[in-house]
DNA sequence: CGGCATCCTGAACGATACTG
DNA sequence: CAGTATCGTTCAGGATGCCG
Protein backbone atom coordinates (compact mmCIF):
# COMPACT_ATOMS: atom_id res chain seq x y z
CA UNK A 1 0.00 0.00 0.00
CA UNK A 2 1.34 3.28 -1.05
CA UNK A 3 1.50 5.77 1.41
CA UNK A 4 3.52 8.39 -1.41
CA UNK A 5 1.21 11.26 -1.86
CA UNK A 6 -2.19 10.51 -4.32
CA UNK A 7 -4.43 13.34 -4.70
CA UNK A 8 -1.51 15.66 -5.34
CA UNK A 9 0.07 13.35 -7.58
CA UNK A 10 -0.90 14.08 -11.48
CA UNK A 11 0.33 11.51 -12.32
CA UNK A 12 -2.17 9.09 -10.21
CA UNK A 13 -5.08 11.31 -11.76
CA UNK A 14 -3.34 10.64 -15.07
CA UNK A 15 -3.55 6.51 -14.71
CA UNK A 16 -7.18 6.70 -13.72
CA UNK A 17 -8.08 9.15 -16.55
CA UNK A 18 -6.65 6.61 -18.40
CA UNK A 19 -8.71 3.71 -16.83
CA UNK A 20 -11.92 6.33 -16.58
CA UNK A 21 -14.48 5.90 -19.34
CA UNK A 22 -16.05 2.97 -20.57
CA UNK A 23 -13.68 1.33 -23.05
CA UNK A 24 -10.65 1.76 -22.38
CA UNK A 25 -10.07 -1.27 -20.07
CA UNK A 26 -11.99 -3.41 -21.83
CA UNK A 27 -10.12 -2.84 -24.88
CA UNK A 28 -6.55 -3.40 -22.85
CA UNK A 29 -7.96 -6.55 -21.58
CA UNK A 30 -9.09 -7.77 -24.81
CA UNK A 31 -5.49 -7.54 -26.44
CA UNK A 32 -3.90 -8.91 -23.88
CA UNK A 33 -3.54 -12.21 -25.32
CA UNK A 34 -1.56 -10.49 -28.66
CA UNK A 35 -2.00 -8.74 -31.64
CA UNK A 36 -6.10 -7.94 -32.60
CA UNK A 37 -7.95 -7.27 -35.78
CA UNK A 38 -10.42 -4.26 -35.39
CA UNK A 39 -13.18 -7.17 -36.04
CA UNK A 40 -11.27 -9.32 -34.14
CA UNK A 41 -11.74 -7.02 -31.00
CA UNK A 42 -15.24 -5.98 -31.77
CA UNK A 43 -16.74 -9.65 -31.56
CA UNK A 44 -14.50 -10.38 -28.42
CA UNK A 45 -15.80 -7.28 -26.73
CA UNK A 46 -19.12 -7.33 -27.98
CA UNK A 47 -21.30 -3.85 -28.15
CA UNK A 48 -18.91 -1.91 -28.96
CA UNK A 49 -19.59 -0.27 -32.43
CA UNK A 50 -16.82 0.46 -35.16
CA UNK A 51 -16.50 4.26 -34.02
CA UNK A 52 -16.49 3.96 -30.67
CA UNK A 53 -14.02 1.46 -30.84
CA UNK A 54 -11.24 3.34 -33.33
CA UNK A 55 -11.93 6.09 -31.10
CA UNK A 56 -11.00 4.32 -28.18
CA UNK A 57 -7.90 2.19 -30.02
CA UNK A 58 -6.37 5.45 -31.23
CA UNK A 59 -6.80 7.18 -27.71
CA UNK A 60 -4.60 4.54 -25.97
CA UNK A 61 -2.35 4.75 -29.20
CA UNK A 62 -2.11 8.37 -28.16
CA UNK A 63 -1.12 7.65 -24.87
CA UNK A 64 1.43 5.14 -25.54
CA UNK A 65 -0.58 1.87 -24.62
CA UNK A 66 -1.16 0.23 -27.77
CA UNK A 67 0.46 0.12 -30.81
CA UNK A 68 -1.13 0.44 -34.62
CA UNK A 69 -0.19 -1.77 -37.64
CA UNK A 70 -1.70 -1.03 -40.74
CA UNK A 71 -0.69 -3.81 -43.88
CA UNK A 72 -0.72 -2.27 -47.68
CA UNK A 73 -3.05 -5.00 -48.69
CA UNK A 74 -6.80 -5.54 -50.44
CA UNK A 75 -8.67 -5.87 -48.24
CA UNK A 76 -7.15 -3.49 -46.03
CA UNK A 77 -5.67 -5.29 -42.65
CA UNK A 78 -4.92 -3.63 -39.08
CA UNK A 79 -3.70 -4.84 -36.15
CA UNK A 80 -3.74 -3.44 -32.64
CA UNK A 81 -0.99 -4.45 -30.33
CA UNK A 82 -0.51 -3.67 -26.93
CA UNK A 83 3.04 -1.71 -26.32
CA UNK A 84 5.31 -2.65 -23.32
CA UNK A 85 3.96 -0.10 -21.02
CA UNK A 86 -0.01 -1.30 -22.00
CA UNK A 87 1.11 -4.44 -20.55
CA UNK A 88 2.47 -3.28 -17.51
CA UNK A 89 -0.99 -1.89 -17.14
CA UNK A 90 -3.31 -5.66 -17.24
CA UNK A 91 -1.96 -6.06 -13.64
CA UNK A 92 -3.83 -3.20 -11.90
CA UNK A 93 -6.68 -3.58 -14.47
CA UNK A 94 -6.76 -7.36 -13.63
CA UNK A 95 -6.86 -6.13 -9.46
CA UNK A 96 -9.81 -4.39 -10.33
CA UNK A 97 -11.23 -7.71 -11.97
CA UNK A 98 -10.27 -9.52 -8.66
CA UNK A 99 -12.09 -7.46 -6.45
CA UNK A 100 -14.78 -6.89 -8.76
CA UNK A 101 -14.88 -11.09 -9.12
CA UNK A 102 -14.64 -11.04 -5.20
CA UNK A 103 -16.75 -8.48 -3.90
CA UNK A 104 -19.34 -7.67 -7.23
CA UNK A 105 -22.38 -9.34 -5.15
CA UNK A 106 -21.60 -6.98 -2.60
CA UNK A 107 -22.13 -4.07 -4.43
CA UNK A 108 -25.11 -5.11 -6.43
CA UNK A 109 -26.71 -6.29 -3.11
CA UNK A 110 -26.15 -2.59 -1.23
CA UNK A 111 -27.83 -1.05 -4.71
CA UNK A 112 -30.54 -3.34 -4.06
CA UNK A 113 -31.10 -2.25 -1.03
CA UNK A 114 -31.18 1.48 -2.20
CA UNK A 115 -33.05 1.06 -4.63
CA UNK A 116 -36.10 -0.44 -2.69
CA UNK A 117 -35.75 2.01 0.14
CA UNK A 118 -36.29 4.68 -2.57
CA UNK A 119 -39.85 2.66 -4.03
CA UNK A 120 -40.55 1.55 -0.62
CA UNK B 1 -3.67 -12.25 -12.76
CA UNK B 2 -7.20 -13.87 -13.31
CA UNK B 3 -7.60 -16.15 -15.88
CA UNK B 4 -11.32 -15.55 -15.57
CA UNK B 5 -13.50 -14.08 -18.22
CA UNK B 6 -13.61 -10.95 -17.95
CA UNK B 7 -15.38 -9.02 -20.73
CA UNK B 8 -18.59 -10.63 -20.11
CA UNK B 9 -18.67 -10.67 -16.78
CA UNK B 10 -20.61 -7.99 -15.51
CA UNK B 11 -19.54 -7.37 -12.33
CA UNK B 12 -16.14 -6.55 -13.87
CA UNK B 13 -18.12 -3.61 -15.60
CA UNK B 14 -19.67 -2.63 -12.69
CA UNK B 15 -16.08 -2.41 -10.79
CA UNK B 16 -14.80 -0.09 -13.44
CA UNK B 17 -18.10 1.80 -13.39
CA UNK B 18 -17.20 2.80 -9.97
CA UNK B 19 -13.93 4.05 -10.90
CA UNK B 20 -14.72 5.14 -13.93
CA UNK B 21 -15.16 8.82 -13.15
CA UNK B 22 -12.95 11.76 -12.32
CA UNK B 23 -13.80 11.95 -8.39
CA UNK B 24 -15.14 8.24 -7.08
CA UNK B 25 -11.48 6.93 -6.71
CA UNK B 26 -9.91 10.36 -5.24
CA UNK B 27 -13.01 10.29 -2.83
CA UNK B 28 -12.42 7.14 -1.58
CA UNK B 29 -8.88 7.71 -1.32
CA UNK B 30 -8.93 10.42 0.43
CA UNK B 31 -11.19 8.71 3.00
CA UNK B 32 -8.68 6.27 3.38
CA UNK B 33 -7.60 7.53 7.05
CA UNK B 34 -10.98 7.55 8.69
CA UNK B 35 -13.81 9.65 8.96
CA UNK B 36 -14.34 13.12 7.07
CA UNK B 37 -16.24 16.08 7.27
CA UNK B 38 -16.83 17.81 3.73
CA UNK B 39 -14.83 20.65 4.14
CA UNK B 40 -12.13 18.67 5.03
CA UNK B 41 -12.85 16.21 2.34
CA UNK B 42 -12.63 19.32 0.03
CA UNK B 43 -9.88 21.16 1.27
CA UNK B 44 -7.72 17.52 1.15
CA UNK B 45 -8.87 16.65 -2.48
CA UNK B 46 -8.54 20.41 -3.67
CA UNK B 47 -10.34 21.42 -7.15
CA UNK B 48 -13.72 19.86 -6.19
CA UNK B 49 -16.97 21.60 -5.88
CA UNK B 50 -19.42 21.49 -3.10
CA UNK B 51 -21.68 19.96 -5.36
CA UNK B 52 -19.62 17.49 -6.85
CA UNK B 53 -18.62 16.16 -3.97
CA UNK B 54 -22.17 15.98 -2.64
CA UNK B 55 -23.08 13.86 -5.90
CA UNK B 56 -19.95 12.03 -5.78
CA UNK B 57 -20.01 11.07 -2.03
CA UNK B 58 -23.71 9.91 -2.45
CA UNK B 59 -22.95 7.76 -5.51
CA UNK B 60 -20.51 5.89 -3.22
CA UNK B 61 -22.83 5.37 -0.45
CA UNK B 62 -25.91 4.51 -2.78
CA UNK B 63 -23.31 1.65 -4.16
CA UNK B 64 -22.19 0.49 -0.31
CA UNK B 65 -18.30 1.81 -0.32
CA UNK B 66 -19.32 4.84 1.91
CA UNK B 67 -21.42 5.42 4.58
CA UNK B 68 -22.69 8.71 5.57
CA UNK B 69 -23.16 10.37 9.59
CA UNK B 70 -25.27 13.46 10.59
CA UNK B 71 -25.67 14.87 13.58
CA UNK B 72 -28.21 17.32 14.89
CA UNK B 73 -26.19 20.09 15.72
CA UNK B 74 -26.29 23.61 14.67
CA UNK B 75 -23.94 24.60 12.32
CA UNK B 76 -24.59 21.38 10.98
CA UNK B 77 -22.05 18.30 10.63
CA UNK B 78 -21.93 15.68 8.77
CA UNK B 79 -19.10 12.65 8.63
CA UNK B 80 -18.31 10.59 5.48
CA UNK B 81 -16.63 6.97 6.42
CA UNK B 82 -15.45 4.31 4.50
CA UNK B 83 -17.19 1.14 4.87
CA UNK B 84 -16.01 -2.48 5.30
CA UNK B 85 -16.73 -2.83 1.48
CA UNK B 86 -15.42 0.12 0.13
CA UNK B 87 -11.72 -0.20 2.93
CA UNK B 88 -11.22 -3.71 0.51
CA UNK B 89 -11.71 -0.91 -2.63
CA UNK B 90 -8.31 0.74 -1.57
CA UNK B 91 -6.17 -2.10 -2.02
CA UNK B 92 -6.79 -1.78 -6.02
CA UNK B 93 -6.66 1.80 -6.10
CA UNK B 94 -3.85 2.05 -4.73
CA UNK B 95 -2.36 -0.85 -7.37
CA UNK B 96 -3.32 1.69 -9.99
CA UNK B 97 -1.68 4.68 -7.66
CA UNK B 98 1.67 2.47 -7.59
CA UNK B 99 1.52 1.93 -11.16
CA UNK B 100 0.71 5.63 -11.94
CA UNK B 101 4.05 6.34 -9.89
CA UNK B 102 6.18 4.02 -11.90
CA UNK B 103 4.96 4.69 -15.48
CA UNK B 104 3.39 7.63 -15.11
CA UNK B 105 5.71 9.74 -16.86
CA UNK B 106 6.25 7.14 -19.76
CA UNK B 107 2.79 7.88 -20.67
CA UNK B 108 3.19 11.45 -20.12
CA UNK B 109 6.37 11.05 -22.59
CA UNK B 110 4.20 9.28 -24.89
CA UNK B 111 1.84 12.36 -25.57
CA UNK B 112 4.06 14.66 -25.77
CA UNK B 113 5.42 12.42 -28.89
CA UNK B 114 1.93 12.63 -30.24
CA UNK B 115 1.70 16.38 -29.57
CA UNK B 116 4.88 16.97 -31.83
CA UNK B 117 4.11 14.83 -34.49
CA UNK B 118 0.85 16.57 -34.88
CA UNK B 119 1.90 20.52 -35.10
CA UNK B 120 5.17 19.58 -36.44
C1' DC C 1 -21.48 24.45 7.26
C1' DG C 2 -23.76 21.20 4.37
C1' DG C 3 -26.28 20.82 0.37
C1' DC C 4 -29.84 21.71 -2.97
C1' DA C 5 -31.60 24.33 -7.36
C1' DT C 6 -30.37 26.18 -11.69
C1' DC C 7 -27.95 26.82 -15.81
C1' DC C 8 -24.30 25.70 -19.00
C1' DT C 9 -20.44 23.40 -21.62
C1' DG C 10 -17.93 19.66 -23.34
C1' DA C 11 -17.08 15.01 -24.04
C1' DA C 12 -18.49 10.13 -24.42
C1' DC C 13 -21.33 7.24 -26.61
C1' DG C 14 -24.68 5.40 -30.00
C1' DA C 15 -26.98 4.91 -34.76
C1' DT C 16 -26.64 5.38 -39.45
C1' DA C 17 -24.72 6.02 -43.81
C1' DC C 18 -20.86 6.40 -46.58
C1' DT C 19 -15.71 5.99 -48.64
C1' DG C 20 -11.46 3.47 -50.10
C1' DC D 1 -12.75 -4.60 -43.67
C1' DA D 2 -11.25 -0.38 -41.62
C1' DG D 3 -12.45 4.03 -40.97
C1' DT D 4 -14.80 8.60 -41.42
C1' DA D 5 -18.75 11.87 -41.34
C1' DT D 6 -22.97 13.47 -39.23
C1' DC D 7 -26.31 13.81 -36.14
C1' DG D 8 -28.34 13.35 -31.69
C1' DT D 9 -28.60 12.08 -26.72
C1' DT D 10 -26.92 11.76 -22.27
C1' DC D 11 -24.41 13.09 -18.38
C1' DA D 12 -20.36 14.39 -15.58
C1' DG D 13 -18.67 18.36 -14.15
C1' DG D 14 -18.17 23.41 -13.16
C1' DA D 15 -20.19 28.17 -11.71
C1' DT D 16 -23.33 30.56 -9.09
C1' DG D 17 -26.76 31.56 -5.82
C1' DC D 18 -29.84 30.39 -2.06
C1' DC D 19 -31.75 27.79 2.16
C1' DG D 20 -31.81 25.63 6.84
Amino acid sequence: MTTEPFLSDCRARLAFDLLANTWNPVVLWALRDGPQRPGELRERIGGISSKVLTETVRRLEFNGLVSRRAYAEAPPRVEYELTALGRTLLAPIDAIGAWAFEHGDEVMAAQDREDQRASG
